[in-house]
DNA sequence: AAAGTATGAATGAACATTCATTCAACGTGA
DNA sequence: TCACGTTGAATGAATGTTCATTCATACTTT
């Protein structure tokens, strides 16, 4: 029972909304909708239709729903790459260097709960997405931090008997915690401010001096 | 057409091969298929022939396929609860504690792989999932470390000046990482050896006395 | 009118779940 | 001890649903 079959909802503003808008469009719809129904309970329907368009025409732009959600991954790791070397770009004190990037990278997941939803948890999906997860690009995000660590080491900063990559591991595996635990907390605190918190903890240590 | 239908392979020992024995076997043949496939990617007739029985008898045992999954977390973490406190039983010293509550941690998870798959990666799906994970049990697991810290804030071996439920998170997410380090590594070493490093960090800092 | 985009109904494969049927183990009466 | 009846655990083929993906069609722009 077709009810007047051709109801033009649509109205295109003017020509294109930009170059290769509608890939960005489409990629953040998928961020909310995984985000709010899950991944593997998110149609590509209900991506299609947050985003505005038909599920054909998601098609157009991503090979299928894996490819959404390596996009998304890809997207925001290249930025968050882009971001962190931006932070630290002049600082010379390794020790300052550690807590802008805590800080960049907790204040990066901060911004935008959906987005935190997804890599937090949507991404950890399999160990397939997991091993792509450690490989190049967050390898070379701990990098950063080993870098620093291994520097600070150098410089007399830090004692020498620990491992930098262990450190660095350490860290992020202590950001990812607090990350994991906002995301997942109906309160609604500010994320940022673990990250001086956690940079302080292991810098310094529990032990009274 | 069915060739010779009544070829009855299955030799039934005795009555019950003792007491809810058939639910151990399934569970533990679904951790197996679960961290070799991956959840998503296992069937049900997957964990059966792993199991040794029929696709059906899967479901006297358990509800469905989420049941499973579930189930596993909730044995683990039953056992996990006992060991930790029986681990911490006969200790005085707070920081000792500690560093037993990750002996034991990364022990359990780097004598079992599969299952050590399973909690790293499978098990974290869903938010749904995720929310859960961290309700009760994991709850209870937490406050072990924060009991300890606060302890040993009171008797004078911490500073006072850290959020003691920080630090044992902070203390988790550390562990954590390295566990799912372990998990994904095809390298085989020992996990439990990061422990003492873990705690050592974090109860003494990076920076040099 | 041709090229470029978008549409969304139709397709079909994948897979969790069900349930009618089987049969080994036991109980019972002789 | 044996024949017979009863039980319910176990089976696995069949079912039905749920989507990801496709593609014939339609619309827009140049």
């Amino acid at each position: 029972m077709p009810t007047l079959t051709t109801t033009r909802k649509r109205t295109r503003s003017r020509r294109n909304d930009g170059p290769g808008n509608k890939r960005a469009l489409i990629l953040n719809a998928a961020t909310k909708v995984f985000a709010q129904r899950g991944f593997s309970n998110s149609q590509m329907a209900d991506v299609a239709r947050a985003a505005g368009v038909a599920t054909g025409t998601v098609y157009l732009y991503f090979r299928g729903k894996e490819a959404l959600l390596t996009s998304i991954f890809e997207q925001s790791m290249t930025r968050a790459l882009d971001t962190a070397a931006d932070a630290i770009g002049g600082l010379d004190d390794p020790v300052e260097r550690i807590r802008r990037l805590a800080r960049v990278h907790l204040g990066g997941l901060g911004k935008d709960r959906d987005l935190a939803v997804v890599f937090q948890v949507e991404l950890r999906h399999s160990t397939k997405f997991m091993t792509r997860f450690s490989a190049a690009q967050v390898r070379t995000y701990l990098g950063h931090w080993r870098d620093a660590v291994s520097e600070a080491q150098a410089s007399g900063q830090f004692r020498s008997d620990v491992n930098p990559t262990l450190v660095a591991k350490a860290l992020f595996g202590a950001l990812d915690e607090m990350a994991t635990n906002w995301v997942l907390s109906s309160r609604r605190y500010s994320l940022v401010d673990d990250a001086d918190a956690i940079v302080d903890l292991i810098v310094n240590g529990i032990r009274k001096p």
